[in-house]
DNA sequence: ATGCCGTATCTAATACGA
């Protein structure tokens, strides 16, 4: 039985537990990291998660913004988090698996609206916070061992990953700035980008369509913003690739939709 | 025209998303 491990920015989990429902009985992933659950922890609705099959349920959330969560099937070896950036802000959460995986989830800054440090605060945090990605992604106890990095990373790197390169180059989310950490992040970790792994970068693939636009997903304007990043250690293991895209054509959907990935360990 | 929405909070107007 292949391990699968999924991950989904929900906008607000108590909004979405219908919807977190119908995926993971239709999907079934073994762990699932949530992004943006927008919910502190003594209001976190565990019984509701544990309800669905989730024996291990991981939180670290606040109120109103941010927060992340790791529901796993079945029991883990350990769990930890991490500050980045000094902000105490719920965007890390990681757990071991009993096979020896670690599991890293993340919500990345977005950076606000204008691309340049000086100018918003907001964009200079989402670069401070990939530098310290890069730094942490470079050490051996990430490189070297088998981990999966997955979640909201905010940054749409490659001309495929969103509707029209040309018209996004200066939007944040997909300046060369961006993408340039992007690549350095994959450098520093080993790591293989899942998602590229199984669809080619010539096709496009998109994770994100904005609520702004209404016609944003019939008109198929997405951008790649979640992500799956495997080391070196688990590429021979990685053996199916998935983004469940029709969960954005649900009733009041996430903006964003799940990317799930089985290794065969 | 991703300027047009969705979610959360001191339930009214504001902050935030990307």
């Amino acid at each position: 039985m292949p391990t699968r491990i999924a991950t989904w920015n929900v906008n607000s989990l108590r909004q979405r537990l219908e919807h977190l429902k119908a995926f993971t009985d239709s999907h079934q992933p073994d762990v699932l990291c949530l992004q943006e659950t927008k919910v502190q922890d003594s209001e976190f609705p565990e019984d509701d998660i544990k309800s669905m099959g989730y024996e291990t349920v991981l939180f670290h959330g606040q109120k109103s913004y941010n927060g992340v969560a790791i529901l796993c099937r079945n029991s883990i070896s350990s769990s930890n988090r991490k500050v980045w950036c000094d902000k105490d802000d719920r965007r890390h959460l990681m757990v071991t698996l009993p096979n020896g995986i670690q599991v890293h989830n993340f919500y990345v800054p977005s950076g606000g609206p204008v691309p340049d440090p000086e100018q918003n605060d907001k964009f200079a945090h989402k670069l401070s916070f990939l530098e310290e990605m890069i730094a942490w992604a470079a050490e051996p106890s990430i490189r070297k061992e088998k981990v999966i990095l997955v979640g909201d990373l905010n940054v749409a790197p490659l001309e495929t990953d969103v509707w029209n390169h040309k018209k996004l180059l200066k939007s944040v989310g997909h300046t060369p700035q961006e993408s340039g950490l992007m690549a350095r992040l994959k450098a520093a970790g080993d790591f293989t980008d899942v998602g590229r792994h199984f669809v080619p970068p010539e096709q496009p693939l998109y994770s994100w369509w904005g609520y702004r636009y209404k016609l944003s997903f019939a008109k198929d304007y997405g951008w790649r913003l979640d992500h799956i990043l495997a080391t070196e250690a688990l590429r021979p293991h990685l053996k199916h690739f998935e983004v469940v895209k029709d969960t954005r054509s649900w009733e009041k959907p996430s903006d964003h939709v799940p990317n799930l990935v089985d290794l065969d360990l």
